[in-house]
DNA sequence: CATAATATGTCAGCCATATTGACATATTTT
DNA sequence: AAAATATGTCAATATGGCTGACATATTATG
């Protein structure tokens, strides 16, 4: 019966003052600055944003994915969004299937071509975090995860842990019912 | 005389996925997603938005800091900059003051209301940190800082660190030789 | 069944923040 | 004296947000 005390040493350490937080944030700021700064030339040789990625991320990962969910996601309106996911559509990046159960959804897919960009642009962010990670144990990345996530809303938490666990876990589209 | 493997048991568990690399890309965007969101409401208030977040964040940890230091930080242009600059002096958030060893240069400070606003901004953000760190241990924050450090370029981890250290190792304004 | 609620899309206008390019000033370096 | 540097500013443009208003299709409800 192992119980928290197994899994947590609660060694408290002294409250972090906050200057030292402080520092944590701005290292928090030049990490997410760096890391989100890989795929710009690759984006911009096509024409696309940051915001292009954010969706080709997200619908890459979470095949399936309804407009309402990326919206919450992104917390950004739908006619942010609308713009955004126009262009890719149009592009041949993403494509949009009814929903089963509730036709009026939209759910979210990458094409072929919407893959090769997500992979292509997920590359050097994957091998930034792999080098990061390498040079330390899997407590570490035990940690990492974990204080990132009590970073998140609480009240968001339960939806993240849903989206990452489930990961990869919809369907594919029938080329079929392809709306539009 | 303690080394590295004293500090840092390899243990490098079995490299990760791409898809475990994948959640916790994702939980690094909602973390610094909620994250920034904290001051949203305060800047909006007084007619600010999240530029004016960093400039007053920046210049408030490190006083005395150069404008090509600020550009550099927040990897802008001198004219994107420009306008937040000139709108926090206009309003008395922040003061400049002449290099002494280089009078082209133009030292930051935050006024007595920047730090006033400096503080208001951060508190919810600092307060976001210290309950997520609670609830761990030591090694915890330790890894955490870690693995941001190792996402950051290598080429920048120096002036990182070097900036990180020196917080708040400058030296307070003259209110005589003010410039502007 | 009629109506209300929901999921999505779209038009129009506006705002914040970024860009590039050109040029100006003051100061320091060569 | 000339070149380089640190900063500032003007103008035009792009991106990615926003609000408000309205439309359509579909599902849920009284």
């Amino acid at each position: 019966m192992r119980d928290r005390s197994d899994i947590e040493p609660p060694r408290p350490a002294a409250t972090s003052t906050d200057a030292d937080i402080m520092a944590l944030m701005e290292l928090f700021f030049f990490a997410y600055r760096d890391f989100i700064s890989d795929p710009d030339a690759m984006l911009a040789e096509i024409g696309f944003g940051r915001a292009h990625h954010r969706v080709v991320h997200f619908v890459g990962r979470h095949p399936g994915l309804k407009v309402s969910e990326l919206l919450a996601i992104l917390r950004i309106t739908k006619q942010s969004l609308g713009r955004v996911l126009r262009e890719l559509i149009d592009e041949g990046y993403v494509c949009q299937r009814e929903g089963r159960a509730d036709r009026r959804q939209r759910l979210l897919y990458l094409t072929d071509k919407g893959q090769a960009l997500h992979a292509k642009l997920a590359a050097p962010q994957i091998a930034r975090f792999r080098r990061a990670l390498a040079t330390m144990g899997e407590e570490a990345r035990a940690a990492f995860a974990q204080v990132l996530m009590e970073i998140i809303n609480e009240d968001d938490r339960p939806a993240v842990r849903a989206l990452i666990g489930a990961a990869g876990e919809t369907d594919t589209p029938d080329a079929a019912d392809t709306v539009r």
